[in-house]
DNA sequence: TCTGGGGTCCTAGGACCC
DNA sequence: TCTGGGGTCCTAGGACCC
């Protein structure tokens, strides 16, 4: 989807228009923490993009429409996309709640039909809820995923197996899906700027740098991905975290928040009907130094008070010195779901 | 410029078991 | 008196995704 968040507001509120949309934390006149969630494309005239600090983008442009993310709202608008979308696909795969990945082998014979296909997902997302998307059609998830970014907004990029190594060559190594901004860094600076760098560079090299990913990182230069279009399985972990308005040493105001933080894992745990068997505290210093903290239990459990019990316990070694904390967090893992009787010997 | 919050997966070292 | 090899699980940190 373009701009997902941005674009939603935009539907909900015809007022805003033609304006610059930022979503993301409040900039209070300047002083704000946190980033920018998504913008629209009248804001990125003015330099502000998705991760950018919301201060930043204050300055940028003051007049812009400043709003909160409304999960709720997103959610349920991208509950609808994901179902239709579903019905398109052989095989599909949610990627966050703004793209996913559909495998449509059996539904088209060649990449002509393939394109029809989008076409008419396109048109029906734009008619079921007035907003657009941006489609890669591909040979794999890799280049479909890369095709998708390369022609935005309300785009639609086709590339056939015939053309994967052109399509691939001439962009920035930073495209690769898994090439985030370290690994592209050191890929700069072996000399490797772009995809097709990346092709023909020594693979053993690049796995003396980068161990196994290496490897991996060389077949995705050449267009090859292997990758299931698959749903994601049972979750993984669940955690929430909060920077404060201002970073603090009162370690009682932080073990306050530590303990809602607890009951908003727990509801969200129950929710799930999962039990948990390790907690994880998770700490930010104002100076950024991160630090995390966790402990195995020996049963599973899904009390509050196994929760707030270890991560309170957990957190304690880093009140000390004075030294004032940016940001607080727990998480569990390790889950099993509740709903199966387990034997318990 | 001053860096959110929700996640996933990988790595490396260490404890421990047989 | 020096030190195997197989394995599992735990922990902390880091990179990446949206």
């Amino acid at each position: 989807m373009d701009q997902f968040y941005a674009a939603v507001e935009e539907r909900e509120h015809p007022e805003f228009r033609g304006r610059p949309v930022v979503v993301g934390a409040d900039p209070k006149d300047g002083e704000g923490r946190g980033v920018v969630s998504t913008c629209n494309y009248a804001a990125r005239e003015f330099g502000i993009h998705s991760g950018m600090p919301i201060s930043r983008a204050w300055k940028r442009c003051p007049d812009a429409v400043y709003l909160r993310p409304n999960f709720e709202l997103y959610i349920e608008v991208s509950s609808r996309i994901m179902e239709i979308l579903r019905t398109y696909a052989d095989k599909f795969e949610r990627w966050g709640l703004d793209e996913a990945f559909l495998d449509v082998t059996s539904k088209v014979q060649d990449f002509e039909v393939a394109t029809k296909l989008a076409e008419e997902i396109k048109r029906e997302i734009h008619r079921e809820e007035r907003l657009t998307c941006s489609i890669g059609v591909g040979p794999n998830k890799l280049v479909a995923k890369i095709a998708s970014d390369f022609n935005k907004p309300d785009g639609l990029t086709v590339v056939t197996e015939d053309d994967v190594k052109r399509f691939l060559a001439p962009l920035p190594v930073r495209r690769l899906l898994w090439v985030g901004k370290k690994t592209a860094r050191k890929l700069n600076e072996m000399g490797i700027k772009t995809i097709g760098d990346l092709a023909t560079f020594n693979v053993s090299t690049l796995v003396d740098k980068f161990g196994a990913m290496g490897e991996q990182y060389h077949r995705f230069a050449h267009g090859i991905d292997a990758l299931e279009v698959a749903e994601r399985g049972e979750i993984q972990s669940i955690g929430r975290e909060i920077t404060f308005e201002s970073d603090t040493s009162e370690y009682d105001v932080v073990l306050k928040r530590l303990d809602k933080l607890g009951q908003r894992v727990h509801r969200n745990l129950v929710d799930h009907q999962m039990l948990f068997k390790t907690v994880t505290v998770k700490i930010r210093y104002e100076n950024f130094e991160t630090h995390t903290h966790g402990k195995t239990l020996r049963a599973f459990t899904n009390r509050l008070e196994d929760l707030q019990k270890t991560a309170r316990i957990l957190a304690q070694p880093y009140f000390r010195e004075a030294r004032k904390i940016r940001l607080i967090g727990v998480r569990v893992s390790n889950l099993t779901s509740s709903r199966e009787q387990k034997t318990l010997v």
